[in-house]
This record gives structure tokens, sequence and C-alpha cells, in this order.
DNA sequence: AAGAATATGTTATAAAGTAACAAGTCAAGA
DNA sequence: TCTTGACTTGTTACTTTATAACATATTCTT
């Protein structure tokens, strides 16, 4: 996982994350009773080692290579899944997903994406999200937040 | 105008928000030297009628009833040319657009959206801005942010 | 083993957004 | 005033993103 987000914007060995962060959801959704089938598990796999935000139809090509079907409600299927179970975030800039990096976690996911390199960063937005409450007119109630920015990292601005 | 975002979840005139925020339009446009054409003067105005999101080709149902053609081209176009200027938003969430209730002045746009109603309120998000400024890896650099909040507005969960 | 719930296979289509180029308009200088 | 250049619009065609609907298969429960 990321407990840094910088390191998000460094180079870094990304099939490393993949193995701890894939036996964790395996962890997870057997807590949970729900199951982690081949398609999903593979799904995260490829969110895992890109290391960034990849469209439904990107996650797709990747999937035929290991025998799927080049068919959108199989890539659009897991997706969800993953989604609705906290493995993964939409990023609606970008019509694209990523995989979370604090599975399990309550948390309040805020992104950054570079548009230099393209890597994307997920970091707690909890007090982003007090932030807004705070402006919110009395009353209303969030369920569901977006907080996405889209600019340059350090590396990318050098 | 909404100075207060209260008010986008109250019922009111909408026509009445139209006319004035469409003279400060022209008034800005002729500023910057921008050209508000028919098409685009129309555009604000189904938007700031609408009151809520709209989709591009909901927009473009609206401007087939004044005579233009019905082709997706004609109202990203002028949709483009709102945002670019400042005098609408996009709101990723729902693929759609809606106008800005701070034309000309500078600010971080930040929006509520009720499930219930639809209504859309925008608020001013600098505050939340800052709280992800802080949050965000030293050296990133935001240029553009999305702040979007799905809920029910008081009215809607009662 | 039967039935219910869940997951996958498959076809088809809807919805959202863009590329590219031709034609028209407008404003400013020669 | 003419013409040049920038901008705007018209139009065709297409790409990308996402979902509906229904059949089949798998797994879990009793």
């Amino acid at each position: 996982m990321h407990p840094d987000p910088a390191l998000a914007f460094a180079t870094h060995d990304h099939s490393r994350c993949s193995g701890a962060a894939i036996a964790q959801a395996e962890i997870l959704m057997a807590a949970r009773n729900q199951r982690l089938t081949p398609v999903r598990k593979r799904t995260l796999e490829i969110l895992l080692q890109a290391h960034k935000a990849l469209g439904a139809y990107e996650v797709l090509d990747k999937l035929v290579d290991d025998g799927f079907r080049r068919q959108p409600p199989v890539a659009y299927r897991a997706l969800d899944f993953l989604v609705a179970q906290g493995l993964a975030h939409r990023i609606r800039r970008l019509n694209a997903f990523a995989a979370c990096m604090y599975p399990g976690r309550v948390h309040v996911p805020a992104f950054l994406i570079c548009e230099g390199c393209q890597a994307l960063a997920e970091l707690p937005g909890q007090a982003v999200a007090e932030a807004l409450d705070t402006a919110a007119p009395v009353g209303f109630k969030i369920d569901r937040l977006s907080i996405e920015a889209a600019g340059l990292c350090l590396a990318c601005r050098t």
C-alpha cells in the first residue's frame, strides 16, 4: 500500500505492491463472504500493477490477454464489484478506475492526477470532507464525495 | 445569482435568475473581447433556466427547439466555450453541465447534488481546496479541482 | 437433490464525446 | 473598400464509454 501518497510519484516496484494487496483483498472478501473470483482478482491485479488509473477498455484489453472475452460487461462487472467492495475507486475526471490504497479502512479518497506522468496518488481526504461539510447548507447529507485534482507532480514540473 | 447556496434547494423563480445572469455574461464577454453568439447565449439561458445539471444531449434537444440542428458539436462547442469562460461548469459525476453561480469572480466551485430532487448547489470551495493543498505531497501543483458531493438535501430527507 | 442466489456468457444497443474539413462571418489594416 | 486572418458555425462521420437484457452456469443452503 501507500501510506505516503508521495510515493505514487516516485519510481518503485509495482509488482511488489500487488502481491500484498491481493492477499489482503482475499482476506477481506472472505471476511465479508464475498467472492473474489478469477476475473475480479485479475482485474484488481491489473489495476494494482498499472499503478495509475485505467479505463474500463484498457482493463478489458489486459483481461483478453488472460483468456477472457473482449466484451465490455466482463470488465465493467468486475470493476463495479471492486468499487462496491472498496477495493477500487472510480476516477470520474478520467472515466477510469484505480486500485484503492486503503482497502478495508474507512476513508474519504482524494486523488491527485499528474498530467505529466499520468501517475495517480490517493490521499486521505477526511479533512477535505470536513471542510466541505462545514461549507454545505444545513441539512444536506453527503453520501458520496469525489475529490479529484489535476496538476503536475514535483518531478514533472522540473 | 445565488449568494446563498441553500437557495438552490428552495423553490424560486428560475426565469428571474436567468435575466440578470445573461446581462452580466454579456458585459463580461464584452470586457474580455469574447463573443456571446446566439448559440452560446441560448445555451447559457438553457442552463440557467434548468437550474440543475444538464447533459450535453439534453441541452442539444432544447437548442433544437430554437431552430439549431441536432448535431452534437453544436452543443459541445457552446458548452466548451461557456466552461472556458467560467460561465458554466462541468459536473463530471453526472456527465453534465451547469451554469456558474459566481461568473467573473475567482472561486473554487464545489457542488452538492441532491439525488432526491436533482437540484444542484454550487458553493465556494476555497476552504476545501486549501484542506486538499495541505494534504497533498510537497511540490504537487494543483491546476484544476473537482469537488462533487452526491447526497440528499434537507427537503428530500424529510 | 432442489431451489435460491450469485456470477458469467453473449448479443445488442445506448449514451457521451471528438476529429476533420468545408463554409461562413466579422473586425482591422492596407 | 477590399482583403486578410482569426474565429465561428455547418456537417459528416466516427470513437469511446457504458448499459440493458436474457441465457447459462456455478455455488450455497436446506
